[in-house]
DNA sequence: GTGATTGGATAGTGTTACTCTCCAATATTA
DNA sequence: TAATATTGGAGAGTAACACTATCCAATCAC
């Protein structure tokens, strides 16, 4: 397959294929001669990999190509691999001063409460640090029983995840990391619609 | 309190007060001649929810100022209002070709599974098809079980919510905009640290 | 052999979220 | 009161981003 059939198989313009070939998103083609290269069926699936990961879950490419890295390179360690991948994930919480020595009050109290592991250099743990500060900022703190709520549901669905890992190595961490990626946008989805659904039964309802 | 005492008041550089005010996210001061205004607490408040917003939720300034403007101004149907602020949150999902007698057949076997409410116009719909599709395209498809697993606790989650919505209209519709806003970065950053809390115990455990 | 396509590089585009500069009209301060 | 500073308002400038377009000589396909 030839670089503009490649873009065809994928339903993407010539030019943006070059271009992820030039950011480093996909992988370069087999050369078969100066001017030309042959791709085949894992370029389409990186491809659709590639346009999952900046559409739907709304990754930049920057943030696309550290998620693909880790997929494609995993270090041996899935912990800490996934630690990588969820700092390469948005929002992007700021660094906090080295020097401070409690630098997320709110996540790690929230994770004491919920008996679960603070380890502040964990990137989710600055991301939740934020998103607590941020909502209390706005005036709608998040109380302790809310977090309860919230956390006591998030580790039943995080255990459903965990249990359905697969057990080689690689295949573990690109479930694990393209699922944390991937699955985001279908959790937030079904939350606003159990909302809405709420919402509907106690209007009909009353 | 002058702009400048507003600004320093937020934390925020004078310019940038000035430009949420040329873009409408903060509304007016009073003026008291033709170079000068006065600004009061509720601007500081305002502020802080729109950095709160842009921020931590990573709204656009666009979509910043249609929450607000929902928040600020909204209908007596809270059931269509919830629908509007869903609709101007992030992803936003393509539209569906209008003659398509079935545009989100993912997303409406879903909610089927889940026996919840199927209306094609609320925006969520089209953002958990694509959510689904995202997945199903980058080789990693959302079982039945999993949405279902998924779907009982969000709905969960979401009748804790919505059991503690205040009863005035005004602040019920605050609650229901800006909660399902402001908390999503929490239940996304809650999310990934129960899969790391999973993941560490298994690593110390085995 | 001739016109189209290729890989590769460089430059241009439209959007976004600020940020800077300027201005004359006020305020504040000395 | 005179000198200095600040204000609201408008416009232009900027840096990052995700493409998109153009160009080129080398090579294909017919």
């Amino acid at each position: 397959m030839r670089i503009s059939a490649l873009a065809a198989a994928a339903g993407l313009p010539l030019a943006t294929v070059k271009y992820y070939l030039r950011e480093g998103l996909l992988h370069p083609g087999t050369s078969t001669s100066a001017t030309q290269a042959t791709y085949d069926e894992s370029h389409v699936r990186r491809l659709r990999l590639i346009r999952a990961l900046t559409g739907a879950v709304g990754l930049s490419v920057q943030q696309a190509r550290a998620i693909l890295a880790l997929v494609d390179d995993p270090g041996d360690d899935l912990y800490a691999t996934l630690g990588r991948a969820v700092g390469s994930l948005p929002p992007t919480a700021a660094e906090p001063s080295a020097d401070d020595p409690d630098p997320f009050p709110r996540a790690r109290a929230a994770l004491e409460a919920l008996d679960q592991v603070y380890d502040p250099r964990f990137a989710a743990v600055a991301q939740l640090e934020s998103a607590l500060a941020a909502a209390e900022a706005a005036g709608m703190p998040i109380s302790e029983e809310r977090l309860l709520e919230y956390g006591r549901r998030l580790r039943e669905i995080a255990a459903f995840d965990l249990e359905r890992m697969p057990r080689e190595p690689h295949a573990a961490v690109e479930y694990t990391v393209l699922g944390t990626a991937l699955y985001e946008p279908v959790i937030l989805a079904l939350r606003r619609l159990a909302h809405q659904d709420a919402a509907a039964r106690r209007e009909l309802g009353a």
